[in-house]
DNA sequence: CAAGCTTGCTCAATCGATGAAGCATGAATT
DNA sequence: AATTCATGCTTCATCGATTGAGCAAGCTTG
């Protein structure tokens, strides 16, 4: 490292002083065309030495505001406060460096204002392609996307503008609250309808949860009244005060609940905790999401982990595939061997 | 929207031929300073105006390629799998975000050669300063950065040749194995030494917690014995396998725990469930880190929270500071209030 | 009324990388 | 010997935004 302090960073045009050739000569070596240009096999090698020695490293802005494709994908997020959002945004990088892209993500908080805002600051990046999980506003950001000629597309929550792929929310509800039934029977000698407590009714997740959550005692002949529905939104405190207030109001709370995501799951166990069922091993949980501690919880909780890979698998084919019709893809969750207490 | 269906993306050059006026006019309009530039109310108006209905987005690398600062900062991030990091992440987005900063993030799950490829990555990116968390070779990224005249700063896990800015891991490990042998008495009527699982040896985190550890140890006077110090790394089937061999080692294995991370405490809890230790309620854990469902796993679970914002808090004050060097600043975690089950 | 100032703009160079077009040089072909 | 061709480079315009310098028109001031 025989470098000065430098105030600038190294470019092109200092390599090709160093090396005695022109600027174009060393871009075209670094960028790996140098065959294509007739570069000697010679200068080619003096030139990736030199750029060694000096550290030099590419300005991307330049690059790409010379070439057609920023190669750059983004993504907002909603939150990385549970492993389904980590899981995404993991898997995301990961198959977007595997093709050669290079991804931004950023997380907006559940906020509208600042999806939009996001949003408007990755078209300012180039995004080829923006990837809208769990927004708000969907259809706004797809909007906003057309308008510059970029292309998007939604995850985990539908839009009606661009194609979206998220779970089979209805097939997982129904199966999930089958499971909780079942348990409910086994344990308590007799089916009883279940409360489904988490999500906000407005959103399409939530809508087509229910839908299964009712379908499956539906199928078992067990029926639900609808003040067995809290969707109550998903913060943890929003889940408490629900069952706080369906307690008091006249019938007693079922012994099983489905609930709608592990954030509201913290809720209902901060819930049940407090209101001292802790040990009742009479209660029957199940949440639609994955998180390794709820196995631990220990009262046989029954879970539907969303098939990440597999979401983002179709997301990519999706992109490859140039499509742009507003297509729904629906992705099977899994669900996991039973794991009794 | 009447907008054509257009390839090129509307630029400067497009809305000043709209406004009938020149490219710079509308630049400085678009980037705020047209006072400076002595432009009139009258035509800024037009200028936004147009600027407006044609869904004009900044390209922000023509911008920066431009400008001297680009206001993008930078953060490696060993995995999005815990709240730790997850809260780490979005902490770090907002407070980039408040300062005018535009946060780039990215995941290097524990891999040294991505987070070298990563810094990289970040520098072609022309980001203003990288935070390298929870690094397996900060050292380098200090160097890389250096050489490109950028600024870097560790988070998490201390580096020689940059700032960093830590937990207090000997408080905060002393601390909390004081609580766990504490817990202990109260249970076993006895105070016996405790197991430390998790980490790895050679990082100064699992280092400074071994070290605290053996501190509250001997506060009490209470002697550890080496075979309790399991530093073996911090995956779940780690820990799992680790306790196994250790059981069929000779001495009984101890009831009281100190688990070095949420990810092990995953380990351990399995391996508790799987021996048929799930309901032995003498058994007495502690977890340097916290996670919601931990506290509702039952079992009196001690946890240290690390300071986050304080955390971040001191990372921008050293950014804003200008510091460059090698310090050391510990920030003691947070210690909930013990919750009993 | 000339000199100087203010206002409101435009011109043109620039950031660093890219690649089409072009220019030597020497070898091969007619 | 004249022409063509391949090789190995260089030159220069370009991407879009920014900004110092400069220019014209109107307005003051002595």
């Amino acid at each position: 490292m025989n470098q000065v302090k430098q105030t600038k960073r190294t470019t092109i045009y200092d390599l090709a002083e160093l090396a005695g050739t022109s600027a174009s000569a060393v871009s075209a070596v670094l960028n790996g065309n140098w065959k294509k240009r007739r570069i000697s096999a010679q200068l080619a090698e003096k030139i990736m030495r030199i750029a060694g020695e000096q550290g030099y490293a590419l300005n991307m802005q330049a690059s790409l505001l010379r070439r057609e494709k920023s190669h750059i994908i983004g993504m907002i997020v909603p939150k990385y406060d549970n492993r389904y959002f980590g899981s995404i945004v993991e898997t995301f990088e990961d198959m977007a460096r595997a093709r050669g892209l290079f991804p931004i993500i950023t997380c907006t908080r559940r906020d509208p204002e600042l999806e939009v805002e996001a949003a408007r600051t990755m078209l300012s990046y180039q995004v080829e392609c923006l990837i809208a999980t769990g927004a708000t506003d969907p259809d706004r950001i797809t909007e906003m996307c057309a308008a510059a000629g970029v292309r998007s597309l939604n995850l985990d929550l539908p839009g009606a503008l661009a194609p979206s792929v998220i779970s089979d929310n209805f097939a997982g509800a129904r199966e999930l609250t089958r499971r909780i039934l079942k348990n409910s029977e086994q344990r308590l000698g007799r089916m009883e309808p279940l409360l489904f407590i988490g999500g906000r009714g407005s959103d399409h997740n939530t809508a087509e949860r229910i839908r299964g959550f009712r379908a499956a005692h539906a199928d078992l002949g067990v029926s639900v009244h609808e003040e067995n529905i809290l969707a109550c939104g998903y913060a943890p405190e929003k889940a408490e005060k629900a069952l706080d207030e369906r307690a008091l109001g006249g019938n007693a709370l079922p012994k099983g609940m489905f609930v709608n995501s592990t954030i509201s799951l913290e809720g209902v166990m901060r819930w049940i905790r407090r209101s001292g069922h802790l040990d009742d091993r009479s209660l029957v949980l199940g949440c639609f999401d994955w998180d390794p501690f709820v196995t631990l919880l220990g009262n046989g909780i029954e879970m539907v982990r969303q098939d990440v890979p597999g979401m983002l698998n179709k997301v990519f084919e999706l992109i490859e595939s140039g499509a742009n019709k507003p297509v729904l893809i629906q992705v099977p969750p899994l669900i996991p061997q039973t794991q009794e207490a």
